[in-house]
DNA sequence: CTTACTGCAAAAAGTTTGCACACAC
DNA sequence: GTGTGTGCAAACTTTTTGCAGTAAG
């Protein structure tokens, strides 16, 4: 049983429907190796033939973070993208001439110490890390 | 003289004119300690009776933006925010639940470490880092 | 007087809402 | 059958564009 069947096992068991909307989302954003957005996920599921209204897709995405499924994440273009929880916490490379996004891994323990001062005042929940620049091909 | 003269007197001698619009763009940024978006500032400058359409905001900030007047970001609720430019380097703690926006300067050394592998592939121009959390009032 | 800059109207892009209907269970 | 989930239309928010008119220098 593979990643996507796992979690829509999960929700059925909480006693969501299984619709074809709510399934290929599911599956679609678990087989893509970058954060996407509405506009592209509505995309994904036209070219599986899924037929599903933009409405739906917003609302579903609402549904999936809601239930911990998918975590939303505002890109510096002002994009605001999805992708499945779960994933070790990592942070993207964003190409600016072509849009590529890769996966970036970083040592973030640093960030403790730099914010120790910072936390006397302020209760530091999570933060949104992005790196922006050219690709490999761009370049 | 302050930061905000020095700044129109530099646009005045690139020949660009000075319009109530823009002195007062450049002044509200100037004074402020967190970065505003188009709304926030057309709100300002109605409080400080100066009236100019929704229009020429978003005109003048992009224009302030290409003279490198003021930086753009686009914040963790999607919001697209603008400060003047020449401040050290810094980014921000943002409040969830007030929306208060502190500064946070972090030393940003480790970044050039954690990326060095992802530099061999990868030209890193920039980055964007904000915190989220509550702020001292809320939590 | 020249043209940078502005207002207004309209469009575009992204997202949300209300409501009746459909379908998963 | 029950209520979750859906489509459609419309509204809303934020930002952009075209164009004729205004005003800074």
């Amino acid at each position: 049983m593979n990643n996507a069947d796992t979690i829509l096992e999960s929700l059925r068991a909480k006693g969501f429907r299984m619709t074809e909307a709510r399934k290929e989302l599911v599956r679609i954003l678990c087989e893509s190796r970058f954060p996407l957005d509405a506009g592209l996920l509505k995309g994904k599921l036209d070219k599986r033939g899924i037929k599903a209204d933009r409405t739906t897709v917003y609302r579903e995405l609402e549904f999936l973070k809601e239930n911990s499924v998918a975590q939303e994440s505002v890109f510096p273009d002002g994009s605001r993208r999805y992708e499945i929880t779960g994933r070790d916490h990592h942070h993207h490379l964003i190409c600016q001439k072509c849009s590529a996004i890769e996966d970036v891994d970083i040592d973030e323990s640093f960030l403790d110490k730099a914010l120790a001062s910072a936390k006397k005042r302020f209760t530091v929940l999570g933060h949104s890390l992005e790196f922006f620049g050219l690709c490999a091909k761009c370049r």
